[in-house]
DNA sequence: AATGAATGAGGTTTCATTCAT
DNA sequence: TATGAATGAAACCTCATTCAT
């Protein structure tokens, strides 16, 4: 029936914008600021239709991350299926990938860095806990498919795949982490130079001689 | 005469302990469940006695962290000051530094690394959030150094030393916010493995070629 | 539609029977032993619930005081409409007029004297303060207006309006002082005989023919 | 013993510095900002100290009431012996009296002010409240006693001259609540100009000739 | 489906007062 | 005598969540 698919996209549709009204609220006002108040107003909705959508407010913000998630990983997955054509350049094709893929939406970028801190995982209710775990064990799965793949064409030294993975993408997230700081201290940002020499880094090495 | 000194001392001494509580509390059940009660349980004492010490709970752990990165500091101008001794090895001299010291205390690592979270200095008030700001700035500036003498003396590659210190620094800093994600989802840490490997990788270069 | 209209009616009436419950805690407590939970209980709801309908505790009794101030305004109002009958008794009329007012509703003008101390007003944020001041501006002009009006009719002796009200209104509001203190030191009322006794000392100065 | 001496009169003194020293408080931040801690920071002690000369908080402003009101008191009394001299200008001396007295020290008389409010008496202790309202009702005796030397001799009217004691003092008193309030307000004072009127209104009434 | 209204459960902070030295 | 240190008792306010319409 039309009527019914009509129906599901809506509420579909409606989901979407309390997620996209959540991360609003919290790019502008920080995790802390949010209430159930002012997500309802970003989404021009009142209070008590929220939980029409989402059970709790952790909710919403652990369903904008999966959905942030797994958007990601297609675009990792992506990557590995053109590893073939990228070959020597499979680093810096990778690096350049996590950074398009931060600028293009920060806040949602954000957000999901913010939960996978401890400190709200252990608060998380079980079910919320297995969910997220699982968005970023895929996120890791896909990265150590590609590294795999590079090790195995010789472009990237020999070592565990998982590890290499983790190693990369952490190196990655800690400058995020740094760069986040300062803002918030309201100094001035190198997110470009300090990304650029990360990957000169990690491609050659710090040490001159090797 | 020594009774007021005995008061200082003892005055410093609870000080101390409460510093002690609060980080313990930290440690067993994260910011969120942090309440002066529980502070309080932790350092025997009631709750108003806090605020004989400290003006707000915030204070109780910027005060924490400052004193926690001091002592880190100490420890990096030791690494400075030896850096001639120990040449060729420096970076993975540094690197070991870092290990021992989050070894040493983890809890008051994840503190610090809690609150130079964007969120955490957000919500600061002003004072707070100087003297927080001043403290992961001097760490930098230490750090600086030791990477500029690195330069110099030819042993690291070309590049500013300042951001070359962002990056190194960060890179174990993701590390260890990884591995706490993984604790907090009840998997298994890979802390010194991939330790090992970021070291190696940050020393050698990823890339097999160059 | 009559659903909307019910709700705000129903809405009003419900902040009317909070203030209600305001001054009647106040009447049998006084203002110190006030506590949201107390008012509260005597509106019979949750104390969460009051701060929907008032941001503080103090925004409550504002607006208890504002609301019967604007009746007593309206009541001087009349007395000032009716002047033209008075004539000869606009004195006795205004002082009979006070004293109807008051036994009316003693504990909201209790209240209201309460705020007006300098005590009250100094503790008040600068909002409530300025709406509390216009609101006893105002009875002063009604007031004023009404001495105007019996000096030019030669009614009261030649001297400026606003002072002129100043000295009547303030002789009343003194009594009062003095018979709640003896109320609250359990002693025996003598309002009436003091009011009357007042009323003739000023009447025969105020008056210009005796 | 002189030194048994010396002792009383040093605690005398320091007891009075006390009293002193809240006043102080008082007139600077109003009641509610009053604490131990502020009136033992003005008095240059420790706040526990406080306690060896004072019972309780209140216990020390109604001793500072009462010292203030014995003043008043036995000027009173000397208005009372000089009656004779004075004659037709028995009211006007009075007032004069009474404005006299507030203008040597405003704070003290609105501390007395302050706590003559039912609001103040209804949470004193018992033992207090008793002292508190002795110390009220003989001002009302000397007051009395001068009113009834008036009537007797003929210049004042024939009247209950307790009543008439209250009249007259509420009168002087309304207009201070006034100008209290008014100054909490940031508005402009008339004091004088509103006292000045009130004397000539309440005498014109008062007096039997005219 | 949508919402206005209501609430329970806390948490931070302040202060008068006590006590051991 | 003087005081530093400690505390119990409150009070205000916020917010996620539920419910009746």
């Amino acid at each position: 029936m039309g009527i019914k698919e009509r129906r599901e996209r809506e509420k579909s549709e409606r989901r979407e914008s309390i997620l996209k009204a959540a991360i609003r609220v919290y790019d502008k006002e920080g995790y802390h600021a949010i209430t159930m108040e002012k997500i309802a107003e970003a989404a021009e909705l009142s209070r008590a239709t929220l939980y029409l959508y989402f059970k709790t407010k952790d909710e919403i913000f652990i369903h904008a991350i999966l959905s942030y998630s797994d958007f990601f990983r297609e675009r990792l997955e992506k990557v590995y299926a053109g590893c073939a054509e990228t070959k020597d350049d499979l680093l810096k094709n990778l690096w350049f990938t996590f950074i398009e893929f931060y600028e293009k939406d920060r806040p949602s970028f954000n957000v999901t860095l913010y939960f996978h801190q401890s400190e709200m995982i252990r608060n998380l209710p079980e079910n919320l806990r297995i969910m997220l775990d699982h968005s970023g064990t895929r996120i890791y799965e896909s990265l150590s498919k590609i590294m795999a793949y590079g090790i195995g064409q010789g472009v990237f030294r020999e070592s565990n795949p998982k590890t290499l993975a983790e190693v990369v993408w952490t190196s990655f997230l800690g400058i995020i982490h740094l760069e986040n700081s300062k803002h918030a201290m309201s100094r001035k940002p190198h997110l470009a130079v300090t990304w650029q020499l990360a990957l000169e880094m990690l491609s050659k090495g710090i040490l001159k001689s090797h």
